[in-house]
This record gives structure tokens, C-alpha cells and sequence, in this order.
DNA sequence: CATGAATGAGACTTCATTCAT
DNA sequence: AATGAATGAAGTCTCATTCAT
């Protein structure tokens, strides 16, 4: 897009390229406040823009289009769900103990954006998407969906390769996983505006490893 | 919900309340078409108009404004998918077996109406919502959600005094149901859109009773 | 454009098609005029709805684009140009006599429709065309400007036929004559809006086929 | 015109005049590129500027408006067509040479300046301008339009009192040799842009004194 | 009641112009 | 002075809704 900052991608950001990210910033945060309010289709540029404090056309000196807004806030903000997802250093070594510590970042990042998952699961971030998103969003958000699936699809196959989960269709195994960390983030923000998320992680690890049913009295359960 | 219907309810439908039923059945089924294609903001309601071979007035003289078609199209049949998930006559005794055909029918139903779960998926029948489906709806929508929601907490509370499941919170577990049954249809139906969702009762039965984890070559199953 | 007036397309002319046609005209006529007083940049539609005393979106329904209306404008009248400058009926038989006679049917109509001939002016109807226009109305216009020119090219090779034109190149006769042509229509008009132009037809002539020089007490005189 | 040179009419150009002068032609000839690509209406101040490897703002230091661009361009350039068409030093006595001459400089002025006579056509330079043009340059343009007009004038009543030319309405015999230059420069270069004008100009002579007719062999062949 | 053209509010987007650096 | 991002007025076009036939 710029040329400018394309040339020296190396060099350290000018001031002028800071106050760009600056409005950048400003923009897509009015943004993800204005579209959660409101949906995308209902919010007006005019209305980030003044949740923003600048102009119309400052919008679009940064973006092409209204729909360039959206896919923006959507792949950048996914950057922070992903890596909370992902594997982190300090992790532990056991696998529900390593799935028990991402569900729980992955909560509690969920909880501190609301605003912006609110947003995105009218888009189609996590687990299903909805029929106008694809048609809004094309191909673009396809690649943030299908990256998050394949972070689900391989921490699965992790619990297959360490024997603690059933060696079942990973695809399969990944939906579920998906289902819960949807039921218990978007689906419940939008249940109680303001749930607190994290103190489910249990129970999402909880469903996703044993499922509903009554566990019998358990040779594990004496043991704590 | 149908004013009409509902002011005669004992009366023999009149011939002309046969005209107005098959319009408004033309109207809806276009809709579900038209609003799966291109999502209901994008669809106008000259398209909708066009594929039920009516003129754009006609819609307005049996719809309001857009939005109650909208209304109108997902009230109408969410009844269907209710009574399929709903306790039939013939249901198994057992509660594994009851929850098993209960949820076959509905993947069969929703498999059998992919266009209108698709819109559904959009504004929140099942399990969660999008905010701007919230706004856009309002109040009505939720009605439906609520009913569909209260079945799944009666399904599990149905499931606990069976001793069946465990005695959690029947909000938690109904939303890991409403999570799954979402997942195995919507979910599956965006990934493929030809996909078979009946073939996976099973799976989400499982799921939802014994999650993912391995199961130990158990004493529990010895003793069935 | 329209599927209905198409299909009797040998059916009497409804009603409805009536409408059409006096929308669509008057559309035009409005057009004609507010672009030939602000040129048809500065023209707003809403003027040109305005001055038809319709609203916005009726010309939108007539008309795709704001260039549409441009264009239909100089398809459609140019038809009267072309007629009045092809042959007639009771033209003379000689070439001179039919040249005058043609040449005098073109400043008449040009006289009476001086609001379009100042459009037309800006879009290359006549002799050279601007860039902007070329621009504009990309493919479009140019077939109307080949057909005025074939016209001229048919013209001056029936006077190089009649042995009355020096058999020069037609392409550069035809030229000739149409810059005659302009010079004495749009470019008197703009000198004096309210030039009489059909007054010069005889000096338009006495151009073309002698030039400006000096006429000799000439032994052609005699000879006739 | 530049009130800065005409300030200091007397001193020797500064450095700082000289750099002014280089940015304001640059920036014109920036403008006559792409007020003939796109025209006037269609070209953004951003792309002249982009053209003359300036910024924005550069532009609006050195014209107040975009318009007193194209107005610039405008009496800028008419200063070298002018001159060309003006009476030059070595020119021929009797008036065919004389005509001869003059024409044939503003033909190959015009061939060296295609482009900006592609806008001076939009803009009313020779002969009939246009509506939108008029209302856009006011009075400014007409100067230069009159200035041209009157060189013809002058030219044809040179050659009137030369007893060269029919004593006719003076106006009428500039506005034909107006639009003879017009079709053979402009005109021609719409149809080729790359027609060679000048080898036309005996033709133009041609036209402008004897028309299309068939000569006569005449008496006044032979006493050459 | 069906029809489909008319209506006009509304929103996106463009781009001339300004202004802080 | 040069720069180029910010500004916001303005205009095109869309489409839900109305209404005369």
C-alpha cells in the first residue's frame, strides 16, 4: 500500500509513519466499537468517524472502502486470538494441562475485547460464519477462519499423538473443540453482556475431555 | 403469530384465506432463498419479489416492512425445528436413546432445510446470536431463542434426574448441547455445503455424553 | 431493457409504455437543457429530475447512469440530424440544388434545437469531438459521429459524380463540408445565441464550392 | 499574467524566479498531459501533480485554483499559436503567400502540440467552444478566443483590400477560415492522432479560396 | 388485491482545498 | 516553499416504501 514505508522496511518507522498507525489504530478501534453496536451494515463510516474525532475522509485515506474496515479489524485482531491459542513457552508439558493453559488465555482474551468478538462472530471467526459475512467478505476472511481451524485441527491431533484423546477424525474432534470455545465465548458474552469467561476454562476442558455424562466414582477421583 | 389465523382460528379457511396463505408461502420460501444467497442486507426485496414471480407490491401487502419477512421467515420455521427436537411419541425410553433421536431428527431437519439455517445461522436461532442480528430484530428473535434454549436445558435436565448426566449447571450443559447440535449442522453445512449432517448423530452423541478423551477399555461398559 | 415492451414489441403501445415514454422524455428534454446551460459536469441529476419536475430516482429508472442520459440524449437526436441532412423526396436534382437544400434542412433543425447543438458541441457530434467527451462516452458516441461523417463522405462523391467537386479525396471534402457545416450552426450560435443560422445557408454553399476568393466576371456565368 | 515577473518586469530574474518558474511549468505541462488524457473534469489536481513529480500542495503554491490551471495552460500555449498565425518578418508579399505561410506554421504548431490542443479544443481556443467550458473559464477564455478571431479578421480583410477576396462580411470569411484550421488540426487529429497536419496545408489554402468545386482548366493556369 | 413505477431519504465515496510539519 | 495527510462539502446511486391504476 505505501510506497513510502515499503522502501524502507528496515528503517525505523518516521514520525510520519507513526501518526499514520496512529489513525490507523484509531480508526479500526472506532470501529470495532461502532460495528459491535450497531452491525456492520447499520454502522456509517460517519459514525466511526466521529467515534474516531476525525473526518469522513480521513477514513478513507486510510482504507478503500467501508468493507477494507472490517476485513482489517477482523485479520489484525485475529493476530491476538491466534496467538493466544497457539503454544506459548512456559506451557505445560502434559496435554491437558498444555490444553487447559491456551483455552484459558484464549478466554480470558476473548473477555478483554468483547467488543471486537461480538463483531466477529457476526463474521464468521470462529467455528461457523454466517451466509452474508462470506458473501461480504469473500475469500479474505476464509484464510483467518481456516488458519484458526488448522491451530484447533493440530492441537487435537497433539491429544491423539499423547493417547489422551480418541484417535477419531481430527476434523471432527476440531469442530467440537470449536463448538465449546464458541458456547463459551461469543455464546455466552451474548447471554450475559458481562459474563466472566475465564472461570469456565475448567468446564471447557472439562466437556470437552468427558463430555456431559456422570462419571462413575473413579479409581482418578480418590487419588486428589 | 398469522393475526389472520389466528382471529378464525376455529373457522374452515375461506378460499380467499387460501390465496393469501399461498402468497405468503411464496413470499417466505423466496426469501429464505434470497436472503441465504446474499444475506439479508443485500437482499432487496425486489429480489425476493422476483423469485416468487409477484410484483414488489405484493410483499407489502402482506409483509409490513422487510424486516417482518424476515421475522416472519424465521418464526414460521423455527416451529418445525422445535417439534423435531421436541419428545415424540415414539421416542425411546431410555435417556441416551431419547437424545439420540431427538437430535437425528433435527440434523435430518436442518439437513432438509439448509437455505433457512443458513439465514438462521445469521441471526441466531441457535445457540448464539450476531450483534446485529440482536439489534436488528430485536425482541422478537429472542422468543425463539429462548423457547429453543429452554428445550435444550429440559433435554439435560431430563438427563440428569435420569442420573445420566452429570448434575452441573443445566445452563452449562445446555449450551454445550446447543454448541454441538450448532457445530454438527450450520458448522458442517459451511465447511460443505453438501454435506450429509445425519451421519453424525452418533458423533455428536457421543461427544456430548464422553466428549474426546480415550476411553479406557471400561468397567462401566462390562457392566451394561 | 424493458422484458415487457419487447415481448409485443409489435403490440400497440400500452398505457404503460405511454407512461414510459413521457418519463423518459422528459427526461431528456430537462437534460437537454441543463446541460446545455451548466455542461453536463456541473449538470447534478437532481437538476435534471428537478427541472422534469420528477423525483431522483425516477431518472434512475430510466436511466442507469448519469453518462446514460447523456448518451440516449445524443443517440436520440442526432436521428433528426441525419434526417434532415439525408436526401428528401422533392430535393432538386442537380447537386448544387441538393446540397442547398440539405444544408438548409441542417441550419433549420440546428436553429431549432440550439439547447442539444450546444451539448452536442461538447460531445463531438459534429466535426471533432473533445477529449473529454471521448473519455466519456468511450464507444458510444463514435458510432453517431461515423454515421454524420459517412454522410458527408456520401455527399461530397455524389457532387465529385455529378463532375460538379474536383475529384479530391472525400475524406478531406467531407471534412471540409463539415466544418462548414459547424462554423455555421454551433459556432454562430455561440457567437451570437440567437443567430439566425438558415439566413447563411446560400454563404455555406458559396463556401463549399467556390471558397472565399474573388469570383472573376467569369465566362462560367456566361455559359450558363 | 504572473503578477511576480510583472512586478519585477525590469530586473534580471532571481534564483528564486527562476525556480518558481520551473515548478509552474512543470506543473502546466504536468496538466496538459492529463487534462487531454482524462480531460479537465475528470483530472484530479493529485494526478498533475503526480505527473510533475510534486505533491499536492506544491500545485495549490503556484495556482490558487485548479481551474486557473487549465486557464493558464490555456493563455500560456494560445501565446505560441498566436504568434505562429501572426505575421512573421520573411513572410511572403502577396496575400496567397502570405496566407500560405502563416497557415502553414500554425499546422505544424499544432502537430507539435497535440496534446494541449486537444484540451484548447475542449475549451474553445479555435472557431466554437463549448457550453460546460464557457460557463467554467467566464470571460477569461474569451479574451484569448476574441484575440484569435481578430488575427483571422485581420488576415482576411488583409486580403480583401489585397483584392484577393470576395468583399464580403469580414466576420463570415474569419469564422470559415476558423473553421477550416479547426477541421484540419483538431478534426484531424481526432481521426488519426497521428496525422501529419502540415502536409495539408496547400489543401487548406486550396479550400479557403477556390472551395470543392471542379476548377475550370483556366486561362489563369497557363499565365503562371 | 396485484402491479410496478415514482419517490426521496440516506450512505458511500471522491476530490478540491487547507494546513501543520 | 515543499510536503502530503486531514478535511468535509457535494454528488451519484440504491432501495425500502408508497400509491395510482
Amino acid at each position: 500500500m505505501s510506497t513510502a514505508s515499503a522502501r524502507r522496511a528496515a528503517a525505523p518507522p518516521t514520525r510520519r509513519d507513526e501518526a499514520r498507525a496512529l489513525f490507523r489504530n484509531a480508526i479500526l478501534e472506532a470501529a470495532e466499537g461502532v460495528f459491535a453496536e450497531k452491525g456492520f451494515h447499520r454502522a456509517r463510516i460517519q459514525d466511526v468517524a466521529q467515534r474516531a474525532r476525525i473526518a469522513v475522509g480521513t477514513v478513507y485515506n486510510h482504507f478503500e472502502q467501508k468493507e477494507d474496515v472490517l476485513r482489517a479489524l477482523l485479520e489484525e485482531r485475529t493476530e491476538g486470538f491466534i496467538s493466544q491459542l497457539d503454544a506459548h513457552a512456559g506451557d505445560p508439558a502434559d496435554f491437558e494441562g498444555r490444553l487447559r493453559a491456551r483455552l484459558d488465555r484464549v478466554l480470558r482474551y476473548v473477555e478483554s475485547h468483547r467488543a471486537f468478538f461480538t463483531v466477529a462472530a457476526d463474521h464468521g471467526l470462529i467455528g461457523a460464519g454466517s451466509a452474508s459475512a462470506t458473501v461480504l467478505l469473500g475469500g479474505k476472511a476464509a484464510k483467518n477462519v481456516a488458519r484458526v481451524r488448522s491451530l484447533f485441527v493440530a492441537l487435537v491431533e497433539e491429544g491423539i499423538d499423547a493417547g489422551v484423546l480418541e484417535p477419531l477424525d481430527p476434523l471432527a474432534l476440531a469442530r467440537l473443540l470449536g463448538a465449546l470455545v464458541r458456547a463459551f465465548t461469543i455464546g455466552a458474552l451474548q447471554e450475559h453482556g458481562d459474563a466472566e469467561l475465564a472461570k469456565d476454562t475448567d468446564l471447557v476442558v472439562r466437556f470437552f475431555l468427558h463430555g456431559a455424562a456422570r462419571l462413575p466414582a473413579r479409581a482418578s477421583k480418590r487419588s486428589r
